[in-house]
DNA sequence: TTAAAATGAAAGTATTACTTTTATTTTTGT
DNA sequence: ACAAAAATAAAAGTAATACTTTCATTTTAA
């Protein structure tokens, strides 16, 4: 997979950004290291400061290619729910049978990443992490409302309805498409943080082979039963 | 149920804060007026010297109760949880048939909280607005693990036990009891947050009653079939 | 090869998230 | 009712953050 892919970039919407990182090599380190950063600092104590001088670069270039930390943080979940609809569609792509099409779409969205995925130069595994971690902040400010009209969740809102399509393809009676694709979406991600951070709370053994997807799956196909 | 309740107190566990606000009348001022003004402005632009203006007190009162935002937050999220675990027992109890336990713990859990729910002097329906806005930022902190062992999160912990427990007891052979309660109650409140916010990415028509209530319980019940 | 664009260095500003000190008020025990 | 203790308020101080600005230097592209 990562041979094809390197060609490829994913398009993210513009008004992210104030210069596109992906166009320099300095955006592609930014990119690149925040995702390091943001994973060993957290959100709340990683700064452009910080990032520019891991980068052996300076805070006042940071911030021309992004207004603040919120809106890279934007960019960068953006790009990770592209990845997904780029990974959604490769893998249906060609499937006739609608179970069989469903069952490939539970799987490319609620997987772990794996470390030969990278697509260009991100490294998807670290970027799964810091979704996980973090991609619940960005999405919960006083501005939603806002940023949604500015269009900064688009991506998000097609892998949703994608989803949602798939699963309606399957099972055209059902009531909760899109409620169960953004219950999949992103109940899949609250699950990898749980297991994480709350074992306690977890049925899953260490033994287990990608329980999340299994679970989800399992809820799926009963529900659409 | 307003006048039974007023005479009862939510524990919560003391390392939250330094003084109990429960115990005096500032204290209490505190947790009544923050939720109030995190609802306003959010939890990024809350600040203690706003609270303290807010309540014709001083900032470093404030500080007297709690170590910063994040622990008053923690508390508040804590009293939700707390809330809702007594809402729980409280409906099913006496309740034999375990389908209709289930069918109840459920509503307790996904429905949204009326004004006359006031559980002594915190507004339970503005607390809820702002437990579906604010909460995952103070569970997703990188010193989850730190928190976790610090006790913070043990009535989360002890609503979601008890709610697996209700589902096992209606299918003992279901795999996933735990994973199910979290996305039941984390679900729940994502779900408030995506009907707010993402109207487009809803399945609900406005004249839906409970629609949430609704989803959970139609996809608890077909998981457990 | 020269003009334009991008980057870097350094200093500046407003705000935040506290802390400290000291004064005042309230509560409590006797 | 009164003294001692506890709680609260006022005010000033500090370190860090999240930027912004200016100007110098380097890189890139016609």
């Amino acid at each position: 997979m990562s041979t094809l892919l390197s060609n490829l970039t994913l398009t993210i919407p513009e008004n992210i950004y104030i210069k596109d990182p992906q166009s320099s090599k300095l955006g592609r380190r930014i990119l690149e290291y925040s995702i390091q950063l943001i994973k060993q600092e957290g959100l709340e104590k990683f700064t452009f400061k910080k990032l520019a001088d891991e980068i052996n670069s300076n805070e006042s270039s940071v911030y021309r290619y992004f207004e603040n930390k919120h809106m890279l943080m934007l960019y960068l979940i953006s790009w990770y729910w592209g990845w997904l609809e780029y990974k959604l569609v490769f893998r249906i792509n060609n499937i006739e049978d609608k179970k069989n099409a469903l069952q490939r779409a539970i799987t490319a969205i609620t997987e772990t990443p794996r470390k030969d995925e990278t697509f260009g130069f991100i490294n998807e595994e670290e970027l799964h992490h810091i979704i996980v971690q973090e991609y619940s902040k960005a999405f919960h400010t006083i501005d939603v409302d806002e940023e949604n009209k500015n269009g900064y969740f688009v991506i998000y809102r097609r892998l949703v309805e994608r989803l949602s399509k798939i699963i309606s393809a399957y099972n055209s009676s059902y009531c909760y498409p899109l409620t169960l694709a953004n219950t999949i979406v992103q109940g899949s991600l609250k699950q990898n943080f749980l297991h994480q951070h709350f074992k306690q709370l977890s049925d899953f053994k260490e033994s287990d082979e990608e329980p999340i997807t299994q679970f989800f799956q399992h809820l799926t196909f009963k529900s659409l039963s």
